[in-house]
RNA sequence: GCCCCCAUAGCCCAACUGGCAGAGGCGAUCGACUUAAAAUCGAUUCAGUACGAGUUCGAAUCUCGUUGGGGGCACCA
């Protein structure tokens, strides 16, 4: 028998027998003629899951990221055909955008041309890459037949009031020549290009997203627990609900109150002054009304608002700055005359872009009235020092004073109290207020939607009638992209001169396209009927398939894209197009790859290439190195895994196949008890280990069976034993989630057709399970003193005894007194003695 | 400044959510095979869970504090 085995080794060792080249080269044309991963037959009667990965840019070919991001996906999507749902996992590209418009204007072409090239080239790196994609399903953002229902989404929010144009202060990034969401700017640079942003004073198209705040707020509490915390609590930060009041100031002089709002009406007594931001109507007005001195005084100090970067203005230490305006506002509470200030540290875009100022106990505006010598009140007792003094404000709790009838009460009790007789007076009301700002939505570049907004003088703004949507670009290529501060499109006069589609008269096409995170806000839809040119989706197909089952992709995308998926599905909600509001039932969050510490991302130089690392380990090596590396979520340094290990584990997964498949097929053994009991064991483990997303466990659990399987094979048994082929089928039926590749020509050695995609995963047998004997530890006092080999049914009284009795238990009690015994039958007994 | 997460062997990571700290891999060392090397196979090595208290019969796991790392928000009234 030695000299057989050995003989087998030997052969298989000249090359190692397990050449993945030729596995990967015999397998895909039969997988592109099987189409295991097809979903839209209708007759398919298993239940369905609709599995999503964030669809890709196509910024040339697929990169490390890409392929862990895939990787993973792919197991779960996988993993739910196996389980027997049809599963439908497509795959589109997010195609339009800023890279291929450079590019375009670099090389002379159309930004078309080198989008295309690109998505050609991931896709087949996809195919080769073995992800479990149905083809058929496949959509790119950029085709007009996508992009045409970009612009019916953008007419129905107009139709409903949620898209629509205003003039205001907008982030302007002076490289990329277009103005950018608040989303974009990030630290006050362009999240794109790293450029300081500046502010411009412009009319753009907005989509009404605080209408939704509320909403977008409150159904994160669906998402707890499948969506990870972490989202969930950036999301919440990045709405930033805050509740308090609406508090109306009589301005000497003027007709019309002015409102602001404060967290804070408890210190209503405490305002001893007024800001407005500097950039506001209202700021304007008071100055105009005002001296020449105080015009100028104004004006100067607008320019030098205006000229400050956004990195300026958020700094945490920016000196507080200011001019007085020369006007007063009237304290409704008790008829003060409040000085009022132009600010830059209020914002004009939040509240009222107006605040009532209390500088004991608010830091901001203790820290102005310090740098202007304006009065500090104190309304609160705190028991802290006077702020004044301190320059510290007093934050904490305590009792009102300095405030009419309200003195004595707690800030608790104080605020609706204010709030009642705000309210009763016909002077404020309680109101709520969000960081969220609407979604600014046009960009003034080429490469991506058209408004389908046909601006008319008497007619105002008119969408384009549905029948003579899309609205496509007109042909454009190299310099004539280059950006110029003003939409490229702006220059094509026969394309941007139209009858107005309502009186007929001479009218412009509006010359912005919509940013790309319109396009990704409702791709998940677009996906259940790809082709239909009647809508954007099919409302039945998409009652079948969404909202998403398990949708996966990268953190970055946390806030942006999610926040604006979470709104539209709510706009379509109330449409009556969906029957959800929340698109992603569950998200999971894949980390980073790395090389050293530092990124790979698609901006970076990429350190290391994927294509020369499938070169040389094979696709299911590095699929499975992705799995394998840690916690999905968790990120990966390429120095601290192993492809080369992974390779080998499933050199040596494909052998056990080849073993048994070359062993006479002649049953002489009864099967190894042991194997069976692992291969079930495993069998019962994988479903949970899959669904919490521990991929590294799972494969860890397979190289456990696969090494018990060699040493069956090879010190045991032998190949032949039927549990051997019971744990080798089920090893390749488990590995077809991670390596296809190897799994399929397993699968195929064993004697199978393919695909095992679709074999399905196997039911454990319940009474292999069950172990005959467990082991028992015997603890003295918490330590560990013996072990037990007993009935897994024991009771506690025969448990008990049988501790007591333990030679290791005897010799740590000695003679102390045993005060109590704590018994978990089977596994554990805790004798405590007295000290 | 405020809020959240994390810390287990030389390295990447497990540990049935309070019950024997080790499943798996990488690395290293030794051995088998080989003229030799690679590959393969086998074996061995290694921490008491960042630190300090507390709760408990029992703590990597729960509580509090400290240190270190990561992330989010940040002049949002």
């Amino acid at each position: 028998m030695d000299s057989d085995v050995s003989q087998a080794t030997n052969q298989g060792e000249t090359e190692n027998g397990y050449d993945f080249r030729s596995i990967q080269d015999t397998w895909l044309p039969v997988w592109d003629e099987l189409r295991p991963f097809a979903s839209s037959n209708p007759d398919d009667t298993r239940p369905r899951k609709y599995v999503l990965d964030m669809f890709p840019y196509p910024s040339g070919d697929l990169h490390m990221g890409h392929a862990e991001a895939y990787a993973l996906g792919d197991v779960i999507a996988r993993y739910w055909v196996q389980s027997g749902f049809n599963v439908m996992h497509p795959i589109g590209w997010d195609a339009f955008g800023l890279p291929a418009e450079n590019a375009a204007i670099k090389r002379g072409l159309n930004p078309r041309d080198w989008t295309y090239e690109n998505i050609e080239q991931q896709r087949a790196s996809m195919r080769r890459y073995a992800c479990s994609f149905d083809w058929d399903r496949v959509l790119r953002t950029c085709d007009p037949e996508y992009y045409r229902w970009n612009q019916w989404l953008f007419i129905e929010l107009f139709q409903r009031g949620l898209a629509y144009r205003k003039g205001s202060w907008v982030n302007w990034c002076p490289k990329d020549q277009t103005v950018l969401a608040n989303e974009q700017v990030v630290n006050g640079l362009c999240e794109r290009c790293d450029t300081p942003v500046t502010k411009k004073k412009l009319t753009q198209w907005y989509f009404g997203i605080t209408k939704y705040a509320d909403r977008l707020l409150d159904d994160l509490n669906q998402l707890e627990g499948t969506w990870p915390a972490k989202v969930l609590t950036m999301q919440r930060n990045w709405i930033g609900r805050s509740v308090g009041a609406d508090v109306q100031f009589v301005i000497e002089g003027r007709e019309e109150p002015v409102t602001v709002y404060t967290t804070r009406p408890d210190t209503l007594y405490g305002a001893t002054f007024m800001v407005v931001a500097p950039d506001s109507d209202l700021a304007q007005e008071l100055a105009n009304a005002g001296s020449a001195e105080v015009q100028q005084q104004f004006s100067e100090y607008l320019d030098v608002v205006k000229a400050s970067t956004e990195i300026e203005r958020q700094s945490t230490d920016h000196k507080k700055t200011g001019v007085f305006l020369g006007a007063y506002a009237v304290n409704p509470v008790n008829g003060e005359r409040l000085p009022i200030w132009a600010a830059d540290y209020v914002l004009a875009e939040y509240g009222h872009g107006a605040i009532m100022a209390v500088p004991a106990h608010d830091q901001r505006d203790l820290d102005f009235a310090l740098a202007f010598d304006l009065p500090v009140r104190v309304v609160l007792e705190t028991g802290l020092p006077d702020p004044a003094d301190s320059g510290i404000a007093a934050a904490g709790d305590g009792r009102l004073i300095n405030s009419g009838a309200l003195n004595g009460h707690t800030k608790a009790e104080a605020i609706p109290l204010v709030i009642a007789q705000l309210e009763k007076d016909g002077l404020g009301s309680a109101a709520k207020n969000f960081r969220l700002r609407d979604w600014l939505v046009s960009r003034q570049r080429y490469w991506g939607t058209p408004i389908p907004i046909i601006h008319c003088e008497a007619c105002g703004e008119v969408p384009v009638p549905a029948d003579q949507l899309p609205v496509e670009l007109p042909e454009m290529s190299g310099a004539e992209l280059q950006p110029k501060g003003t939409s490229p499109l702006g220059s094509v006069a026969d394309w941007v001169n139209v009858p107005c589609p309502r009186c007929g008269a001479p009218a412009k096409r509006d010359t912005d396209t919509m940013y790309t995170f319109v396009d990704s806000s409702w791709y998940y839809l677009r996906f259940v009927s790809p082709h239909n040119s009647e809508a954007a989706f099919d409302v039945a197909e998409a009652e079948k398939w969404a909202p998403i089952d398990q949708y996966v992709g990268g953190v970055t995308h946390a806030i942006l894209h999610l926040l604006y998926s979470r709104f539209v599905t709510k706009v379509l909600f109330d449409m009556g197009l969906v029957t959800f509001t929340e698109p992603f039932s569950a998200l999971l969050n894949q980390g980073m790859v790395q090389m050293d510490g530092s990124a790979m991302s698609k901006s970076r130089v990429n350190l290391v290439r994927l294509s020369d690392e499938l070169d040389e380990f094979g696709v299911d090596a590095i699929r499975l190195t992705m799995a394998f590396a840690g916690p999905p979520e968790d990120d990966i340094d390429w120095k601290d895994v192993s492809p080369a290990g992974s390779a080998k584990f499933l050199a040596r997964a494909w052998r056990l196949a080849r073993d048994v498949s070359s062993s006479p097929d002649v049953i002489w053994a009864n099967g190894d008890e042991k194997l069976r009991r692992s291969t079930h064991r495993l069998l019962a483990d994988v479903p949970g280990l899959v669904e919490s997303f521990k991929f590294n466990v799972v494969i860890a659990r397979l190289m456990e069976l696969v090494n018990q399987v060699r040493r069956v094979i090879d010190q045991g048994a032998g190949a032949a034993d039927p549990a051997v082929r019971e744990a080798t089928e089920t090893v390749a039926i488990i590995l077809s989630l991670f390596a296809p590749y190897t799994a399929e020509d397993m699968w195929s050695m064993l004697g199978y057709e393919p695909s095992v995609a679709r074999a399905g995963l196997r039911k454990p047998d319940h009474t292999l399970l069950v172990e005959e004997s467990v082991t028992c530890v015997v603890q003295v006092n918490g330590k560990v003193r013996d072990r037990l080999t007993v009935s897994p049914q024991i009771g506690d009284d025969e448990l008990t005894q049988l501790a007591l009795a333990s030679a290791g238990a005897v010799k740590a009690v000695g003679d102390a007194a045993v005060k109590t015994v704590v018994v978990r039958a089977p596994k554990l007994v805790n004798i405590v003695v007295g000290v």
